[in-house]
DNA sequence: ATTACATGCAATAAATGGGTTGCATGTACG
DNA sequence: CGTACATGCAACCCATTTATTGCATGTAAT
């Protein structure tokens, strides 16, 4: 039997990832992203404490990045815990490169067309 | 003389690609720049054509876009063709490949640590 | 049991976003 | 010149988003 790479996986569709960086677009939820991913798990209050707004603001951006699957919670305790999900994230970075690829052959084209005459 | 890479050069700060990330978080937008991508400079009814939108609500879009950096436009004659711009996107990507490397490294430490007590 | 802390829920209020319509302007072409 | 086409500008509408405040609930700790 040989060594089967999974061939049905599709590309993808781009549009998927459009709730990831929409999610990804303001400040706040992107910093959130970034303490998440080197501080671990932490509790909305923690998460609170750097920013200058109010807890449920920040209850509402965790949730925002929960629907785009950015971030997980658990609850441990009286308090629940946030900690980053990669998988979303690697996804919408391949939406980017796949659009980079995309221009990258559309100008070789350009440039194949313009030194054959 | 020795070979330099240039050391001042800053990592670029997360914030920079909100703006980005904000672009492109609508379908309309992110269908609008891989049509760009793949086709080329085109006029605004060019792009409207494809739509169900109107023209003025692609315009806006495309100032979203073009404000974000992702764009680029030029007056021909009595039409206005844009095109893709791929600087800020490379950008973005850039960001997107901090953050998940970030989040390795975390878990490296986090595994190291429960391994060697 | 009581006090303290972490969070959830709901009702706002203000701002932004996405879209439309109507009309004006500028350029090309017969 | 006059008509057709590509676009610009402004006012407006409606839905969503962002952030707040106030109060209720649940869990810990003394």
């Amino acid at each position: 039997m040989s060594l089967r790479i999974k061939r049905t996986s599709k590309p993808a569709p781009l549009e998927r990832s459009v709730p990831v960086f929409a999610a990804l677009g303001d400040e706040t939820r992107l910093k959130l992203i970034a303490v998440l991913c080197v501080g671990g798990a932490m509790s909305i209050t923690q998460l609170t404490a750097g920013t200058a707004l109010t807890r449920q603001a920040i209850t509402k951006h965790l949730a925002v990045l929960a629907d785009a699957g950015l971030v997980r919670d658990a609850k441990i305790g009286r308090e629940r815990l946030w900690e980053f999900e990669p998988n979303q994230l690697d996804e919408a970075r391949r939406s980017l490169e796949m659009i980079a690829s995309q221009w990258d052959s559309a100008l070789e084209r350009l440039r194949l067309a313009v030194e054959t005459p």
